[in-house]
DNA sequence: GCGTTAACTGTAAGCGCTTACATTTAGGAA
DNA sequence: TTCCTAAATGTAAGCGCTTACAGTTAACGC
């Protein structure tokens, strides 16, 4: 295959210096309109694309932001993104994405893969992962902030909600409607702050209403449909069965829905299911979901915002914590005995 | 910040020349155990990462290939995208993904963007797109795969399934059930020819079953639930109303269906919908989708495939073409008049 | 012990780009 | 015109890494 041109090939052909294709590249108004008109037409002749690796050796810097998810298939994560992409994009910066599948020791790889091709900064999600990432941010000097949690032991910058707080704001409404046998479907809290946060939430209103925690079962399953049916399944057959169960999430809680269904169970009649989150989904399953919103692409936004400012300002700064807002609609109904 | 401790770091830490240390990182077998080991641990003491800029400059590789799909919203394309990413990364290579929100302009800057970050191979979504974008990948010999499609005139490497055929099947178990006023919900097309083949197939299968053409309304939204609502309003109110409307994908069919159900009517006794896709969302709505199943999961590792072995060869290998499925569930009906 | 060979390891030349610094050029002021 | 200054451009030194090639070492057969 031809070698693709270089700079040099640039400079020669428009009868410059690659000192001066460079600076036409990178800060074109350093350069007179006329040599700059010659280097950009040899540009487009030749088909030039600058070499990234060459441009990342020679300026210590890659524009590039890197982002660590738990998955890319719940729908929350993936606009929250989108909207992290775009606002660094206005910025000139281009994001890497990679995925942890929701566990620590993973999320470690990507991050080094993530740092290694160079992210000048990076997103992550949650609070809780050991030590050793954070060492290894900390000691490359790489500017990251921590989403969808308002606070970290690491004094990184949280741009995020109170998880604990909105789902005690949730199990209170649920209790509101009369309900005090209430269940839990939760994700894996081991390695997920948000997940463990919320279970204390709903134990915190349950212990201001004066319910025994005793009788509160939650069960951790995976982030997945069936995941959720199955768990739904154990909790309805404990006796006495909820007659609320309240999802760590709205994938959770459009499981139990649709198990709670398929049993012939009536939502919210024969029994209520709320969810978190507010993702699409929430509003297309019948009955709607009676759920948390939860402001991600403004997260999203902030979060973009908040690392590019510790970028320039090369130190971390404070973060920004969002409300949440229950979603009232169809899934929650009053207890019926 | 300390800077970064380099390859010289490591080498001089643990007494030997640079180039051991990179050999100890790239072809271990190459140096013997007790070097190796020294060297080793010299890394671990360090925290020493490699700098991916200065790896690429000299081995003119990267090891990284690049994805461009239309959107991450659609649970269809991260299912596929996360199978490629597993099979390639078990080659060693690392995935970059960007997304062109459908448009093929935007989707040439997310190609040159990969490209210039240094992708030893590209995936990108459908074959319509400006030869200018399959000319700057040729000019510079990066391989690419086409996925979703199963032909192409670029002599691309194909790896789908025939859209048309697909479509055509459904439409023609659509009118088995009777229905002969059949209306379409279909993607944008311009730009798109898996949605421009759907629509074909679509009216191959109106034009076999002698049904006139000009009575078939197709009307072509955004992929949103929302598009989609608006757009079943706009059809369910021409006269006469069609029996049955088949959508471009499973979203647009949700749509459809949220709407439908919001107007009072009942799916599929007084209006049939069907979708094209089989997204989890297809059997979590209610009625569960009768829709198209495209096996995404697999054509993302026979993607993976494709590109992995045309790097290796360094020429185009044919693709792999793949069948769909009919996955009745219970949003199509006999017609009812 | 010596030469031969094979197995390791070291030396050093770039890969394509940016940028500090040196040099040239142009535009005014005197 | 001449000189000064500021703006434009050129020169060249790396950035961290890989790899051809050269050099060293060790093992072995004679």
């Amino acid at each position: 295959m031809a070698p693709l041109p270089t700079l040099e090939d640039v400079a020669s052909r428009a009868g410059v210096s690659t000192a001066t294709v460079s600076r036409c590249l990178n800060s074109p108004e350093k350069v007179v309109d006329h040599t700059r008109e010659k280097v950009m037409s040899a540009v487009d002749e030749l088909g030039y694309t600058p070499h990234f690796g060459g441009r990342a050796l020679a300026s210590r810097t890659t524009n590039t932001a890197g982002a660590v998810i738990p998955t890319m298939d719940n729908a929350i994560f993936a606009c929250a993104l989108q909207a992290f992409q775009k606002e660094l994009a206005s910025a000139g910066m281009t994001l890497l994405v990679a995925s942890s599948d929701y566990s620590p020791s993973h999320e470690f790889e990507q991050i080094c893969t993530l740092v290694e091709r160079g992210a000048d900064g990076l997103l992550l999600i949650g609070a809780d992962r050991p030590k050793t990432s954070y060492d290894y941010l900390d000691k490359r000097g790489i500017p990251y902030v921590v989403a969808w949690t308002n606070h970290s032991d690491q004094a990184a910058c949280c741009v995020g909600f109170d998880n604990r707080l909105a789902a005690k704001r949730m199990a209170e409404h649920v209790i509101a409607h009369g309900h005090r046998n209430i269940a839990m479907i939760s994700g894996i809290t081991e390695g997920n702050d948000r997940a463990a946060e919320r279970v204390h939430g709903v134990r915190d209103a349950l212990a201001d209403a004066e319910i025994n925690p005793d009788a509160f079962k939650v069960v951790e399953v995976n982030y997945s449909l069936d995941a959720a049916g199955r768990a739904f399944d154990k909790l309805i057959t404990t006796s006495p069965p909820p007659t609320a169960v309240v999802c760590g999430n709205d994938v959770l809680a459009a499981g139990a829905v649709t198990r709670a269904k398929a049993r012939g169970l009536r939502v919210p009649k024969d029994i209520s299911i709320v969810g978190f989150d507010d993702i699409e989904l929430a509003s297309v399953i019948e009955p709607k979901l009676t759920t948390v919103h939860v402001p991600h692409r403004r997260m999203g936004v902030a979060a973009a915002k908040c690392l590019l400012d510790m970028r320039e300002l090369e130190r971390t700064i404070p973060g920004r914590e969002f409300m949440t807002e229950i979603i009232e609609r169809e899934s929650l109904g009053p207890v019926n005995r």
